[in-house]
DNA sequence: CCAGATATTGACACTATGCCAATAGGCCGG
DNA sequence: CCGGCCTATTGGCATAGTGTCAATATCTGG
């Protein structure tokens, strides 16, 4: 039964492993659910350290939610070789399948939902999708000129639409999900900047 | 200075008028920054009475965007006489009317930001969403069934980023929104049921 | 080994939520 | 027109959660 006594870290390191340690229960239940105490434990520190890195628990879970959502980026291939309709199949196809098998989480987070104006977490959301865009147009060895950057991070709430569809709802198959998602990214993709 | 007696409403007109009162709270503040002792301020009742008839706070604001984020169908012209990709523009374009003058607050509120499975509101704005395409699926008069159903109504997300990169962000004109939305929904909505 | 710097704690004050017995509005039969 | 019943509504209580701050303990450098 080891209590561990207090240790003490740099500051940056706290701040690192409070996020690491509380992502797990954000995972599992939504915000309202979690107390800053169960967060605390989560952590093995004291709640009053949480308000001391974050401010409030709200901004702790804004940056939990900063790191979780955004894309991985490795392992994307190089498809440079191939025509523009392949490369945008295999693209969507790549986002598909880091949606099946990592249950990536930017597929399950889309925009805020709430009725005023702006949301702390629609930013940060926003970021993610922005991201996002810019993955895609690099795997489509496409110019990520502002204008295509705008019409294809539109389709982040798209693709994650319809990646609910096929994988909690089944009511897509992974070979219609795919289809359609390749053909409405080469329709906003290869518009004409005018 | 008239401070009403207490009335005594029908259950059912007193929820109404309760929901009614709260609405521009919400349209402004987001759900935590809110209070269920301004809620009834703003209802006019005590803060026990809303537990009485909603149960708790969040099941109150539930039902607020329940009725919120539901499109509203009067208006919506007849297009069977024209050809099919003249009602796509149409109907894009009633929605964007809708949204811009009205500031329709479906387009307001996308999917549920959170990272669990499954939120009480995620429920409510899928609820409306299928509305939406069931809407859509009217005004382009094409069939209604489950398969094109289901491809239609991911558009929502869709919709709901183009306008607010229209209106908020002003990074694509009307025009441009309009002609993005009028070729995705046809493709979405004509392909053909296996 | 000591002393200064600061990461971390623990307790306090305050706010907010939900619950429940008590209260009172208004309809109905006499 | 009045008294009594039904139930919509209230007000206070109990509890839980959040944020703050002075006090404390840990590590580092001299």
């Amino acid at each position: 039964m080891t209590t561990p006594a207090r240790t003490r870290l740099e500051p940056h390191d706290r701040r690192a492993q409070i996020i690491e340690a509380v992502r797990p229960l954000y995972l599992q239940h939504p915000y309202d659910k979690v107390s800053t105490a169960e967060l605390a434990a989560a952590a093995g520190v004291t709640r009053g350290l949480i308000n001391h890195y974050f401010g409030s628990k709200r901004e702790l879970f804004v940056e939990v939610m900063r790191s979780t959502i955004r894309m991985p980026e490795d392992e994307l291939p190089d498809l440079s070789a191939l025509p523009l309709q392949e490369r945008a199949r295999r693209t969507m196809d790549w986002i598909l399948q880091a949606a099946e098998t990592y249950g990536q989480a930017w597929v399950s987070v889309s925009g805020a939902a709430n009725l005023h104006g702006n949301s702390d977490l629609q930013e940060v959301v926003d970021e993610a999708d922005d991201h996002a865009a810019r993955l895609t147009l690099d795997a489509l060895c496409l110019p990520d000129d502002p204008h295509r950057r705008v019409r294809v991070r539109t389709l982040a709430p798209l693709v994650k639409a319809v990646c609910r569809e096929w994988l909690e709802r089944g009511t897509l198959t992974r070979d219609e999900a795919l289809e359609l998602l390749t053909e409405t990214v080469l329709l906003f993709a290869t518009k004409e900047t005018p």
